[in-house]
DNA sequence: CTACATTTGCGTATAATTAACGCAAACTAA
DNA sequence: TTAGTTTGCGTTAATTATACGCAAATGTAG
């Protein structure tokens, strides 16, 4: 006969956000656990009466008081049955983008500092949650080019050259500016504001808006937004 | 205080095999629980000492003798609390793809019934698993396109018309003969063998091999599998 | 043996898309 | 005024995708 089965399930989020030309995570350094001296992807144990989904949004809320604006399941992870030492805990992990342009972050009851790190700068983080890290980037990256995600890491309103930078930050690669920009207005998914960028250096650039509604009307035509490097 | 954590895992595998210019699924007429009157996704809860994909190999083998092309992880499920109506459980479901055109299923200790089922002839399964057969269709659909796993649903060798018509019938499209084939012979990852199709209608085809070292080699280099349909 | 149906294998012309780059416009700073 | 900078729009060449044409190699019917 079998044992009752004793395994844990929990939660971590991937916090991502862009500012200042590099791509950031949110880490918290842990109050409680055999972990406390290691930085860690946000997360918890999922209550008994709580969707998946729902425990990210509440441990994120607990420990952060960041706004998503995008959140997608990543992977769970439960091949290494030693990843959480004291007992056996398998992980749902979810990445999320946020505009961290102009943001402040509270450190909460659950953690004891939240910080945001750059994406090449991480520490060792507790458990397995550089493993987790890694696979987020790697989708973060192979999505950002068949969905419009980029724009959840901006503001509602940004520069052409914001988006370049973002793309060419995150993807690794040089692009060509001006294909990039027939490219993407081509697809008609870009409101023009009538305003301009408070940047003071060549020439005014004007601000740009994701048109959402737009987007979701070409998708039922039949529409797929692709951006190819190099 | 919190309670504890009273929430079971699972996992479940969808088998997807292609015969006769059809996509199947392999389902299993359950013995056991509540739902004995269902078919269903092969799986079951993970024991505690086991990884995620060794619980699917050995539910797998428990109740099909399947050889296995390739394997991987589709999605968690746990959104929907009451998925299972007796108790909590989340399951990880996983997605694999065997050569079918030449296989015999065992009935075994777990599943009364083991049977293949066309895709678009599945009948109400079980808790949630018509959801998860639907994601894993849009996935294996999505993933042939960028990446070489059709072979995995075809023997060893096979005829460029079956591959052409594996291609059309899975993604339900129309497509040039010609052009995919010169498409895929392009990217040099075919072997031709001496062979020649048993068939005795038109001329005589060739049978080829899909040469995964190649494959892997052109990875390395920055090559990028696609075939895309108008 | 011949004509015909069938499927394979290779080729070519044209359309569409991508990649590479030129350059003037609009600003600031000196 | 001039130099420096970034934006915004354009043109051309290279590459890739699409739409076909057609002969080769078989089995079969007469």
């Amino acid at each position: 006969m079998e044992k009752l089965q004793n395994i844990r399930i929990a939660v971590d989020a991937i916090v991502f956000g862009y500012k200042n030309n590099d791509l950031y995570a949110l880490l918290i350094e842990q109050k409680f656990g055999s972990a406390d001296k290691y930085w860690a992807l946000p997360g918890g144990l999922v209550q008994n009466d709580e969707s998946l989904s729902d425990a990210v949004i509440r441990e994120l809320h607990e420990e952060t008081n960041v706004q998503l604006n995008f959140m997608e399941q990543l992977y769970t992870f439960g091949d290494d049955i030693h990843r959480d030492s004291r007992n056996r805990v398998i992980s749902v992990a979810y990445y999320a983008l946020v505009d961290a342009s102009n943001l402040e972050i509270k450190a909460d009851t659950d953690a004891e500092r939240v910080q945001w790190f750059k994406i090449d700068e991480i520490p060792p983080l507790a458990f397995d949650h550089n493993l987790i890290l890694k696979k987020g980037i790697e989708r973060l990256k192979a999505k950002l080019t068949y969905e419009p995600i980029g724009f959840d890491l901006l503001p509602e309103e940004f520069l052409f050259s914001d988006l370049e930078n973002l793309y060419c930050t995150i993807l690794e690669k040089e692009i060509d500016r001006r294909n990039f920009r027939k490219k993407i207005l081509s697809y008609g998914i870009l409101e023009e504001t009538e305003k301009f960028s408070p940047i003071k250096t060549g020439r005014p650039a004007k601000l740009f808006k994701f048109n959402n509604l737009k987007y979701n009307e070409l998708i039922k035509n039949g529409f797929h937004f692709e951006i190819k490097f190099a």
